[in-house]
DNA sequence: CTGTTAGCGCTTTCAC
DNA sequence: GTGAAAGCGCTAACAG
């Protein structure tokens, strides 16, 4: 055998001859799995990779075990993780189960397909998509992959998918805005042909007629900032007792344009926001809103990565419940 | 040859054999670098590839070709990357030239040299540092690779950093205070055992000097909100005509508690921060900040992945002017 | 231009 | 328990 030039890395073929047994059982010596190896040659082979400083290619090991411990985490723009602890949480618990994370950033949609065939994305174990951008059938192909967990409010037959319970969350908001004497509502709301906005504008309908509450205006935006600003400032706007508003972007730009009217004691109406962003830390605004235990949902996105068996079985929905926080804008 | 069984992906030999050609040919044909091929082998090819729909498995290639078109970011917290707004152009650009990004959160800097080896992470053809756990050279050793650049503000000798050049755009800050009449200030500064604050701190002090302007007092926080809102609670407080704060999030907090004597035209003192959030896109918060071109930044950031020769030199600085962005809050 | 051949580094039969 | 050998899928070197 040629000695190794020393600028190489060590293979497992050095580790083997330096601990002078074939490269199978060196192979065995090193795996994670309980592989048959005496006791001594096991003990050889780890002196021999320590000595060496031998770090296993995991490039030539996926070639023959077919799994690459690589999750890819699929957003249509960063800002879909506008919620940064959410995604710091679960690049952590994803890093501590000994998986890497892989970042898809999809935009356009237009040749992602393409790119992603180019990339060792197209290996990963499993992807969390979070974008809404396809179908999982879609994603499905696109990642040469069945484990595809759908976290963006979209449901398929075959893919499993964790999606909050927002009726919980939502009911609580109506109650406390009936329990405070509102018989009023104005309803600011997302892009409308998301199901997963329908849904939630259902709730928000039927929670109010529960609790005899009038909603006297539903105005559409597209859950920015901007265009909770201008709905607020629109001619079509009208101070109904409550406004709730199916995302905290839009709240908070209602609450900049009213900020005068709602920060005296007889506050012109009450705000609800929803998806409890970390904004509200900031006392400018402190938006009562609907959230849910991340640390929850981010235990089942584990479960599906580490006890697929659980979600096996098809398009598996797990719900997270939702739930209400007060603060001073309701 | 054995015939494929169905449910495996094509391979290249699948294709060269339907193309009639070898596997040399195919693997040629299908490259997108320039390589000799007769036309109507290469189209052949392609044809035969497009009918298997065949796509390469790059975890093989990856092994001759001794890369991957992977970058890896890598991070303290995910809150490092507060700016979503870089960050989101920065994956988008690094996307367009063909690489993915691997995403890699140190946190405690504990048991990450182990992590690291055991993921693709390993191999990746560069890293873009953002986290300061570690030293460039601990980094190259991580990643068994040199292609490391520094945006952590770390210098190296060895290493190539790209940092924004703070001077102009806090002698720009300085100056609209000095031209505003400002003759008093107050420093709200964070954690000063970093390089970068110490050098941030510095130029500050310098141009409060040039224009005449006193400091009467410097207070300590460590870049977070609630940090800011402490001090100018405390004790230690003092209106000066001028407040510059290290980073906006302080700022914030020192807005929120002093909001009511900033608000209206007889301020009790103009309030400067430092890095240009995009918070400033919310009315409540409306703090003049520095900033930096992220364009250009990112560009730069580009060079060293696509036309490394530049970098090449050893620990190249690459600086990034910034600049003043006046807004109501000065 | 083309095909043969030899690997990349690792794991896994399959006999012993 | 062990080792020889085959092979994962691909590219590169080398003759033609």
């Amino acid at each position: 055998m040629e000695p190794r030039k020393s600028d190489d890395q060590p293979t497992i073929a050095d580790v083997a001859e330096l601990a002078g047994v074939s490269r199978a059982i060196a192979s065995r010596a090193l795996s994670s799995e309980p592989r048959p190896v005496s006791a001594d040659k096991r003990e050889r082979v780890l002196q021999a990779a320590h000595q060496l400083g031998y770090k296993p290619n995991l490039l030539a090991r996926s070639l023959t075990t077919k799994t690459v411990n690589l999750v890819a985490v699929v957003v249509n723009h960063i800002h879909d993780l506008s919620d940064l602890d959410l995604f710091d949480l679960l690049i952590s618990e994803i890093q501590s189960i000994g998986k890497q994370v892989i970042f898809v950033r999809v935009g356009s949609a237009d040749r992602i397909e393409e790119f992603l065939r180019n990339g060792i994305a197209y290996h990963v174990d499993a992807a969390l998509v979070f974008s809404d951008f396809a179908d999982a059938a879609t994603v499905r192909r696109m990642f040469r992959n069945d484990r595809v967990l759908m976290l963006n409010g979209m449901r398929d037959a075959d893919a499993p998918a964790i999606i909050p319970d927002e009726l919980s969350g939502i009911a609580a908001a109506v109650a406390d805005a009936a329990g405070k004497g509102v018989r009023t509502a104005t309803l600011v709301t997302g892009r409308s042909a998301s199901p997963v906005e329908q849904t939630r504008i259902a709730h928000y309908k039927s929670e109010m007629r529960r609790h005899g509450i009038e909603l006297i205006a539903e105005l559409r935006g597209d859950y920015s900032y901007q265009s909770g600003r201008a709905l607020a400032a629109s001619s079509a706007w009208r101070n109904a007792e409550a406004v709730f508003c199916t995302s905290d972007a839009m709240a908070m730009g209602v609450l900049d344009v009213h900020r005068d009217a709602l920060s005296g004691d007889a506050r012109a109406f009450r705000l609800y926001g929803f998806d409890d962003v970390t904004l509200a830390e900031y006392e400018a605004y402190p938006i009562s809103s609907i959230g849910y235990d991340k640390t929850v949902y981010i235990k089942e996105i584990l479960q599906f990565l580490t006890a697929p068996d659980r979600f096996q079985s098809g398009g598996v929905l797990v719900q997270v419940p939702t739930y209400f926080v007060p603060r001073s804008s309701s």
